[in-house]
DNA sequence: AAGTCACGCAACCGCTCGCGC
DNA sequence: GGCGCGAGCGGTTGCGTGACT
Protein backbone atom coordinates (compact mmCIF):
# COMPACT_ATOMS: atom_id res chain seq x y z
CA UNK A 1 0.00 0.00 0.00
CA UNK A 2 2.71 2.63 0.84
CA UNK A 3 0.97 5.23 2.67
CA UNK A 4 2.21 8.60 3.16
CA UNK A 5 3.63 9.22 5.87
CA UNK A 6 1.42 11.74 8.03
CA UNK A 7 3.78 14.29 8.57
CA UNK A 8 4.55 15.17 4.96
CA UNK A 9 2.36 17.71 5.11
CA UNK A 10 4.03 21.28 5.50
CA UNK A 11 4.34 23.31 7.79
CA UNK A 12 3.77 20.30 11.00
CA UNK A 13 6.38 20.27 13.33
CA UNK A 14 8.52 17.16 13.91
CA UNK A 15 11.14 16.45 17.03
CA UNK A 16 10.63 16.74 20.65
CA UNK A 17 7.61 18.22 22.36
CA UNK A 18 7.69 21.11 24.32
CA UNK A 19 6.27 21.99 27.77
CA UNK A 20 4.22 24.21 25.64
CA UNK A 21 2.86 22.05 23.50
CA UNK A 22 2.40 19.07 26.31
CA UNK A 23 0.18 21.25 28.13
CA UNK A 24 -1.83 22.25 24.79
CA UNK A 25 -2.40 18.55 24.37
CA UNK A 26 -3.62 17.43 28.08
CA UNK A 27 -5.71 20.37 28.46
CA UNK A 28 -7.44 19.78 24.74
CA UNK A 29 -7.46 15.73 25.98
CA UNK A 30 -8.49 16.72 29.45
CA UNK A 31 -11.61 18.92 28.05
CA UNK A 32 -12.49 17.14 24.75
CA UNK A 33 -11.11 13.61 25.02
CA UNK A 34 -8.59 12.30 22.09
CA UNK A 35 -11.64 11.74 19.69
CA UNK A 36 -10.46 11.88 16.08
CA UNK A 37 -6.58 11.95 16.31
CA UNK A 38 -6.51 13.58 12.90
CA UNK A 39 -8.48 16.43 13.50
CA UNK A 40 -7.39 16.54 17.18
CA UNK A 41 -3.95 18.79 16.51
CA UNK A 42 -6.02 21.42 14.31
CA UNK A 43 -8.43 21.37 17.34
CA UNK A 44 -6.06 21.83 19.51
CA UNK A 45 -4.04 24.67 17.72
CA UNK A 46 -1.09 22.03 17.78
CA UNK A 47 1.32 22.24 14.79
CA UNK A 48 1.74 18.15 15.09
CA UNK A 49 0.11 15.45 12.72
CA UNK A 50 -2.16 13.59 14.59
CA UNK A 51 -0.36 10.39 14.68
CA UNK A 52 2.48 12.24 16.77
CA UNK A 53 -0.12 13.70 19.26
CA UNK A 54 -1.17 10.00 19.52
CA UNK A 55 2.28 8.56 20.86
CA UNK A 56 2.88 11.42 22.89
CA UNK A 57 0.06 11.18 25.14
CA UNK A 58 -0.15 7.26 25.23
CA UNK A 59 4.24 7.13 25.68
CA UNK A 60 4.69 10.27 27.85
CA UNK A 61 1.34 12.72 28.78
CA UNK A 62 -1.74 10.31 29.97
CA UNK A 63 -2.29 10.81 33.58
CA UNK A 64 -1.81 7.13 34.67
CA UNK A 65 1.83 6.27 32.97
CA UNK A 66 3.86 5.04 35.79
CA UNK A 67 7.44 6.51 35.55
CA UNK A 68 10.70 5.55 36.74
CA UNK A 69 12.43 2.29 37.76
CA UNK A 70 11.04 -1.01 36.82
CA UNK A 71 10.98 -2.79 39.61
CA UNK A 72 11.86 -6.60 40.22
CA UNK A 73 8.66 -8.08 39.89
CA UNK A 74 7.73 -5.76 37.08
CA UNK A 75 11.08 -7.17 35.03
CA UNK A 76 10.26 -10.72 35.94
CA UNK A 77 6.77 -10.48 34.79
CA UNK A 78 8.30 -9.06 31.08
CA UNK A 79 10.78 -11.95 30.74
CA UNK A 80 7.99 -14.47 31.40
CA UNK A 81 5.72 -12.65 29.15
CA UNK A 82 8.13 -12.02 26.71
CA UNK A 83 9.06 -16.04 26.44
CA UNK A 84 5.70 -16.63 25.91
CA UNK A 85 4.39 -13.76 23.57
CA UNK A 86 7.73 -12.64 22.26
CA UNK A 87 8.12 -8.58 21.23
CA UNK A 88 3.99 -8.63 21.42
CA UNK A 89 4.93 -5.25 23.38
CA UNK A 90 1.58 -4.34 23.79
CA UNK A 91 0.50 -7.27 24.99
CA UNK A 92 2.85 -6.91 27.61
CA UNK A 93 1.98 -3.66 28.22
CA UNK A 94 -1.42 -4.40 28.98
CA UNK A 95 0.05 -6.85 31.75
CA UNK A 96 1.67 -4.54 33.52
CA UNK A 97 -0.59 -1.54 34.44
CA UNK A 98 1.34 1.98 34.04
CA UNK A 99 3.86 0.84 31.98
CA UNK A 100 3.94 1.65 27.52
CA UNK A 101 4.44 -0.77 25.03
CA UNK A 102 7.36 1.76 23.96
CA UNK A 103 8.61 2.07 27.87
CA UNK A 104 8.98 -2.03 28.14
CA UNK A 105 10.53 -2.24 24.39
CA UNK A 106 12.73 0.37 25.52
CA UNK A 107 13.97 -1.51 28.79
CA UNK A 108 13.80 -4.87 26.99
CA UNK A 109 16.29 -3.67 24.75
CA UNK A 110 18.42 -1.93 26.63
CA UNK A 111 19.01 -3.72 29.72
CA UNK A 112 16.79 -7.15 30.35
CA UNK A 113 18.05 -7.98 26.50
CA UNK A 114 21.93 -7.31 27.14
CA UNK A 115 21.85 -9.10 30.41
CA UNK A 116 20.21 -12.14 29.10
CA UNK A 117 23.06 -11.88 26.09
CA UNK A 118 25.70 -11.54 28.69
CA UNK A 119 24.21 -14.63 30.99
CA UNK A 120 24.49 -16.79 27.80
CA UNK A 121 20.78 -17.03 27.06
CA UNK A 122 19.41 -16.20 23.97
CA UNK A 123 16.59 -13.44 24.80
CA UNK A 124 14.37 -14.83 21.92
CA UNK A 125 14.60 -18.28 22.93
CA UNK A 126 15.01 -18.01 26.32
CA UNK A 127 16.97 -20.89 26.10
CA UNK A 128 21.07 -21.29 27.03
CA UNK A 129 22.99 -20.30 23.99
CA UNK A 130 24.70 -23.35 23.71
CA UNK A 131 25.70 -22.08 20.34
CA UNK A 132 28.41 -20.39 22.17
CA UNK A 133 29.67 -23.47 23.54
CA UNK A 134 32.13 -25.50 21.65
CA UNK A 135 29.62 -26.81 18.81
CA UNK A 136 32.25 -28.61 17.41
CA UNK A 137 33.35 -30.35 20.18
CA UNK A 138 29.31 -30.94 21.21
CA UNK A 139 28.62 -32.37 17.96
CA UNK A 140 31.12 -35.02 17.86
CA UNK A 141 30.36 -35.75 21.11
CA UNK A 142 27.14 -36.40 20.39
CA UNK A 143 27.57 -37.61 16.45
CA UNK A 144 31.14 -38.37 15.84
CA UNK A 145 31.21 -41.00 18.04
CA UNK A 146 29.19 -42.67 16.10
CA UNK A 147 30.54 -45.05 13.62
CA UNK A 148 31.99 -42.21 10.93
CA UNK A 149 30.25 -44.67 8.15
CA UNK A 150 26.68 -43.57 9.41
CA UNK A 151 27.31 -39.95 8.33
CA UNK A 152 25.86 -40.06 4.86
CA UNK A 153 23.74 -37.20 3.52
CA UNK A 154 20.86 -38.37 5.33
CA UNK A 155 22.89 -38.13 8.67
CA UNK A 156 24.05 -34.81 7.56
CA UNK A 157 20.75 -33.78 7.32
CA UNK A 158 19.48 -35.09 10.15
CA UNK A 159 22.17 -33.32 11.77
CA UNK A 160 20.99 -29.78 10.97
CA UNK A 161 17.98 -30.94 13.28
CA UNK A 162 20.71 -30.37 16.07
CA UNK A 163 20.57 -26.20 15.47
CA UNK A 164 17.49 -26.09 16.82
CA UNK A 165 17.51 -25.13 20.69
CA UNK A 166 15.72 -27.89 22.16
CA UNK A 167 18.03 -30.30 20.30
CA UNK A 168 20.96 -28.42 21.04
CA UNK A 169 20.25 -28.84 24.78
CA UNK A 170 20.14 -32.57 24.25
CA UNK A 171 23.37 -33.01 22.34
CA UNK A 172 25.22 -31.06 25.54
CA UNK A 173 23.31 -34.50 27.50
CA UNK A 174 24.91 -36.59 25.22
CA UNK A 175 27.78 -35.09 25.53
CA UNK A 176 27.78 -35.39 29.23
CA UNK A 177 26.23 -39.12 28.82
CA UNK A 178 28.97 -39.79 26.64
CA UNK A 179 31.49 -38.74 29.38
CA UNK A 180 29.71 -40.71 32.02
CA UNK A 181 29.13 -44.25 30.14
CA UNK A 182 31.41 -46.70 29.90
CA UNK A 183 33.59 -46.17 26.77
CA UNK A 184 32.93 -49.86 25.71
CA UNK A 185 29.21 -49.30 25.26
CA UNK A 186 28.03 -49.60 21.85
CA UNK A 187 28.07 -45.55 20.80
CA UNK A 188 24.38 -46.65 19.26
CA UNK A 189 23.01 -46.55 22.99
CA UNK A 190 24.14 -43.34 23.10
CA UNK A 191 22.07 -42.53 20.29
CA UNK A 192 19.38 -44.22 21.43
CA UNK A 193 19.15 -42.82 24.95
CA UNK A 194 19.40 -38.91 23.60
CA UNK A 195 16.92 -40.37 21.06
CA UNK A 196 14.65 -41.17 24.48
CA UNK A 197 15.39 -37.74 25.88
CA UNK A 198 14.39 -36.22 22.51
CA UNK A 199 10.79 -38.13 22.72
CA UNK A 200 10.32 -37.21 26.65
CA UNK A 201 10.99 -33.59 25.76
CA UNK A 202 8.39 -33.43 22.36
CA UNK A 203 6.01 -35.70 23.92
CA UNK A 204 3.58 -37.85 21.35
CA UNK A 205 4.93 -35.79 18.68
CA UNK A 206 6.36 -38.92 15.82
CA UNK A 207 9.44 -37.06 14.72
CA UNK A 208 12.23 -39.96 15.53
CA UNK A 209 12.32 -40.46 12.03
CA UNK A 210 13.27 -36.99 10.80
CA UNK A 211 16.37 -36.71 14.09
CA UNK A 212 17.76 -39.51 13.37
CA UNK A 213 18.08 -41.64 10.05
CA UNK A 214 17.11 -45.26 9.96
CA UNK A 215 20.51 -46.64 10.59
CA UNK A 216 20.26 -45.22 13.89
CA UNK A 217 17.05 -46.42 15.40
CA UNK A 218 18.32 -49.75 17.23
CA UNK A 219 16.12 -51.21 20.37
CA UNK A 220 17.28 -49.24 23.08
CA UNK A 221 19.28 -51.96 25.24
CA UNK A 222 19.29 -49.32 28.26
CA UNK A 223 16.53 -47.33 29.41
CA UNK A 224 18.33 -46.21 32.36
CA UNK A 225 18.65 -42.96 31.65
CA UNK A 226 20.28 -41.50 34.95
CA UNK A 227 23.22 -43.13 34.70
CA UNK A 228 24.41 -40.78 37.86
CA UNK A 229 22.92 -37.59 36.33
CA UNK A 230 19.91 -35.76 36.59
CA UNK A 231 17.71 -35.92 33.71
CA UNK A 232 14.56 -34.68 35.28
CA UNK A 233 12.65 -32.43 33.08
CA UNK A 234 13.83 -29.53 35.46
CA UNK A 235 16.66 -29.89 33.21
CA UNK A 236 14.84 -27.29 30.82
CA UNK A 237 14.74 -24.68 33.94
CA UNK A 238 15.78 -21.45 32.82
CA UNK A 239 19.43 -20.80 34.31
CA UNK A 240 18.37 -17.23 34.43
CA UNK A 241 15.83 -18.02 37.06
CA UNK A 242 17.12 -20.58 39.33
CA UNK A 243 15.11 -23.62 41.10
CA UNK A 244 14.07 -21.01 43.65
CA UNK A 245 13.00 -18.01 41.25
CA UNK A 246 11.92 -20.46 38.66
CA UNK A 247 9.55 -22.23 41.01
CA UNK A 248 8.58 -19.09 41.79
CA UNK A 249 8.04 -18.30 37.96
CA UNK A 250 6.38 -20.87 37.72
CA UNK A 251 3.74 -20.07 40.12
CA UNK A 252 3.78 -17.03 38.12
CA UNK A 253 2.65 -18.52 34.81
CA UNK A 254 0.13 -20.62 36.92
CA UNK A 255 -1.55 -16.63 38.33
CA UNK A 256 -1.08 -15.51 34.86
CA UNK A 257 -2.89 -18.32 33.30
CA UNK A 258 -6.00 -18.20 35.37
CA UNK A 259 -5.99 -14.66 33.74
CA UNK A 260 -8.54 -14.85 30.53
CA UNK A 261 -7.72 -11.77 29.21
CA UNK A 262 -3.98 -13.34 29.03
CA UNK A 263 -5.32 -16.55 28.11
CA UNK A 264 -7.21 -14.98 24.95
CA UNK A 265 -3.52 -13.35 24.29
CA UNK A 266 -1.78 -16.56 24.93
CA UNK A 267 -4.16 -18.47 22.34
CA UNK A 268 -3.63 -15.66 19.89
CA UNK A 269 -0.39 -15.69 19.58
CA UNK A 270 0.18 -19.46 19.81
CA UNK A 271 -2.36 -19.81 17.00
CA UNK A 272 0.59 -19.39 14.50
CA UNK A 273 2.90 -21.98 16.20
CA UNK A 274 0.46 -24.43 16.31
CA UNK A 275 0.96 -25.31 19.88
CA UNK A 276 -2.45 -26.89 21.46
CA UNK A 277 -4.05 -24.04 24.02
CA UNK A 278 -1.98 -23.03 26.02
CA UNK A 279 -4.68 -24.29 28.63
CA UNK A 280 -4.19 -28.06 28.01
CA UNK A 281 -1.11 -27.80 29.84
CA UNK A 282 -1.46 -29.52 33.00
CA UNK A 283 -1.36 -26.62 35.60
CA UNK A 284 -0.37 -29.68 38.80
CA UNK A 285 2.98 -29.56 36.60
CA UNK A 286 3.27 -26.57 35.50
CA UNK A 287 6.03 -26.39 32.62
CA UNK A 288 7.82 -23.81 30.98
CA UNK A 289 6.00 -22.80 27.90
CA UNK A 290 9.44 -21.76 26.29
CA UNK A 291 10.83 -24.91 27.33
CA UNK A 292 11.69 -28.44 25.53
CA UNK A 293 9.55 -30.09 27.86
CA UNK A 294 6.21 -27.84 26.47
CA UNK A 295 3.65 -30.59 26.13
CA UNK A 296 2.30 -30.61 22.82
CA UNK A 297 -1.19 -32.12 23.53
CA UNK A 298 -2.79 -31.73 19.93
CA UNK A 299 -5.56 -33.67 19.67
CA UNK A 300 -5.09 -33.30 15.60
CA UNK A 301 -2.65 -34.45 13.25
CA UNK A 302 -2.59 -31.25 11.33
CA UNK A 303 -1.97 -29.50 14.82
CA UNK A 304 1.03 -32.18 16.23
CA UNK A 305 2.28 -31.68 12.30
CA UNK A 306 2.26 -28.02 12.73
CA UNK A 307 4.14 -28.06 15.67
CA UNK A 308 6.96 -30.47 14.73
CA UNK A 309 7.54 -28.78 11.54
CA UNK A 310 8.12 -25.47 13.82
CA UNK A 311 9.94 -27.75 16.14
CA UNK A 312 12.34 -28.86 13.10
CA UNK A 313 12.58 -25.56 11.19
CA UNK A 314 16.36 -26.36 10.25
CA UNK A 315 18.55 -23.77 9.36
CA UNK A 316 22.44 -23.93 9.89
CA UNK A 317 23.68 -20.55 10.52
CA UNK A 318 26.68 -19.17 9.03
CA UNK A 319 29.01 -19.28 11.67
CA UNK A 320 28.66 -23.00 12.15
CA UNK A 321 31.79 -25.11 10.62
CA UNK A 322 29.96 -27.99 8.95
CA UNK A 323 33.13 -29.53 8.08
CA UNK A 324 33.45 -30.57 11.47
CA UNK A 325 31.43 -33.57 11.42
CA UNK A 326 32.23 -34.16 7.97
C1' DA B 1 38.64 21.44 30.01
C1' DA B 2 37.79 19.22 25.78
C1' DG B 3 36.85 15.32 23.10
C1' DT B 4 34.97 10.75 22.58
C1' DC B 5 32.10 7.08 23.47
C1' DA B 6 28.22 4.44 25.22
C1' DC B 7 23.81 4.42 26.82
C1' DG B 8 18.85 5.47 27.47
C1' DC B 9 14.81 7.17 25.85
C1' DA B 10 11.51 9.87 23.12
C1' DA B 11 9.98 10.11 18.75
C1' DC B 12 9.59 8.70 14.08
C1' DC B 13 8.80 5.43 10.24
C1' DG B 14 6.73 1.89 7.78
C1' DC B 15 3.67 -1.52 7.89
C1' DT B 16 -0.71 -4.10 9.01
C1' DC B 17 -5.35 -4.41 10.50
C1' DG B 18 -10.08 -3.18 10.89
C1' DC B 19 -13.82 -0.52 9.51
C1' DG B 20 -16.90 2.15 6.64
C1' DC B 21 -18.20 3.48 2.10
C1' DG C 1 -14.47 -7.07 -3.53
C1' DG C 2 -11.84 -2.82 -3.74
C1' DC C 3 -10.45 1.35 -1.80
C1' DG C 4 -9.36 4.94 1.53
C1' DC C 5 -8.77 6.15 6.09
C1' DG C 6 -7.78 5.94 11.06
C1' DA C 7 -5.59 3.53 14.56
C1' DG C 8 -2.21 0.68 16.42
C1' DC C 9 2.05 -1.95 16.51
C1' DG C 10 6.97 -3.15 16.21
C1' DG C 11 11.42 -1.72 14.57
C1' DT C 12 14.59 1.91 14.12
C1' DT C 13 16.66 6.42 14.59
C1' DG C 14 18.64 10.34 16.59
C1' DC C 15 19.42 13.35 20.32
C1' DG C 16 20.62 14.38 25.12
C1' DT C 17 23.43 13.07 28.82
C1' DG C 18 26.78 11.08 31.69
C1' DA C 19 31.10 8.46 32.05
C1' DC C 20 35.54 8.04 30.69
C1' DT C 21 40.08 9.35 28.71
Amino acid sequence: MGRAPCCNKNGLKKGPWTPEEDLMLTNYIQTHGPGNWRTLPKNAGLQRCGKSCRLRWTNYLRPDIKRGRFSFEEEETIIQLHSVLGNKWSAIAARLPGRTDNEIKNYWNTHIRKRLLRMGIDPVTHAPRLDLLDMSSILRSAIGSVNPSFLNLQGLLSAQALMNPEFLKLAATATLLSLKNDHNQNPLNLVSQVQQQFNNSVGNCQVQSQVFPNQFQTPTESNNMNNGLSMSPDSSIPSYLGEHNYLNAQQNQVDLLQDPELVHLLNSANQNIGYDSVLSTPLSTPTPLNSSSTYVNSSTEEERDTYCSDVFKLEIPESLDISDFL
